[in-house]
DNA sequence: TGTAGCATGTAAGCCGTTACATGATTGA
DNA sequence: TCAATCATGTAACGGCTTACATGCTACA
């Protein structure tokens, strides 16, 4: 017995960042999904960028995922905002819930630099995981402040972000552990010899 | 006062993953590079497809920085072995003691899902974050096997895989997190409702 | 008055992937 | 004998980046 599969024609992953973006209900400029996704995703996804999310935009546009409309308003300024289209929201719900496991894709610079560590300098190689323990640092504490707000929201009645909250806990989580590996490594590194 | 800085040319991160294998000292096919890769950097290092593999090795010999030997012996079987020049391993440590901090590059896609969780069946997404769940765990797994090598190695005196044993020690912190997040997320999404 | 931020794009180029192609060796 | 693994590549293509280019607006 053979399972018919739907056509598995997936659009690439940021396609579903600007979507997913789009799905909390708010229309947004190029601009101001760069913004959002700086500020979000780029927690758990790697922010695309700006001359990137346009292409994307535009590709969207063509397949009717998005739809355009200048909001340029009384002044001049430029302005031209987007928003999901009924099959837009379809077609990220598809992804959402049709899509194959994907593992997560990981560049971990300062893991790598330390697994060649026999041919660096140990001074610099602990100056380096020392830096890498104030970005992980710094990423908890921008976590911290989101996951509060988030909560705040979600314990005032609001479900619009209840998912985003779970997924803020998980970076906090997450990056708890990065945080907690480079301590242990530099603490190796001090220690040894 | 200005620091006067040396020309700050980065090859490609993937150039390095190749030099930063053969920098353990043994002549290796573009295939076994690419098996290495699978079996340690590919921890923090997405390995990149065997084809990637050739092409940066081309790079890096036109370079001088590795050189190519053909070790095809007594059989017929084709086997070109690349080994580290003294460019390639000066070219090596220059990028691990100079190149400058790189935060870690991140694409998650079970957080992302859930992030827009709201378009989503809760049946299916609890689903997905088991299936992430069960990769972390089988991540642990294999990096636990590879750490008590690397630590058997380390304890009889052989100090060649110390730091990819700090590593290793690293990966374990780094995807325990990953997976106690996906726990705890679990944990909320069926408790939910 | 001038700078930072808002806002929108184009062009060139490389990294890296998938698909295609080939063939030998080892072991079940 | 047949499949999996070892082994080496080429071709086409797409995603994403950096650099370039432009101009308005708010605010210090």
């Amino acid at each position: 017995m053979s399972v018919k599969r739907e056509s598995e024609n997936w659009l690439p992953s940021t396609s579903y960042v600007v979507l997913g973006l789009l799905s909390f209900g708010t229309r947004l400029t190029g601009y101001e999904i760069r913004q959002w996704a700086l500020e979000s995703t780029r927690f758990f996804w790697a922010a695309p960028a700006m001359s990137q999310i346009y292409r994307e935009l535009e590709r969207l546009q063509t397949r009717g995922l998005v739809d355009e409309r200048d909001d340029s308003g009384e002044h001049d300024r430029a302005r031209k905002t987007f928003g999901l289209t009924p099959s837009g929201l379809a077609e990220l719900q598809r992804w959402v819930n049709g899509a194959p496991f994907e593992p997560p894709t990981i560049r971990h610079a300062a893991a790598f630099r330390l697994f060649v560590g026999h041919v660096g300098d140990r001074a610099r190689l602990i100056e380096l995981v020392e830096e890498h323990q104030a970005w992980a640092s710094e990423m908890l504490t921008d976590l911290g402040q989101i996951h509060d707000d988030l909560r705040a929201g979600t314990a005032a009645g609001d479900d619009t972000f209840r998912y985003a909250e779970m997924v803020a806990q998980w970076g906090l989580t997450f990056y708890g552990g990065d945080e907690q590996a480079s301590n242990d490594a530099l603490a190796r590194l001090e220690d040894d010899r």
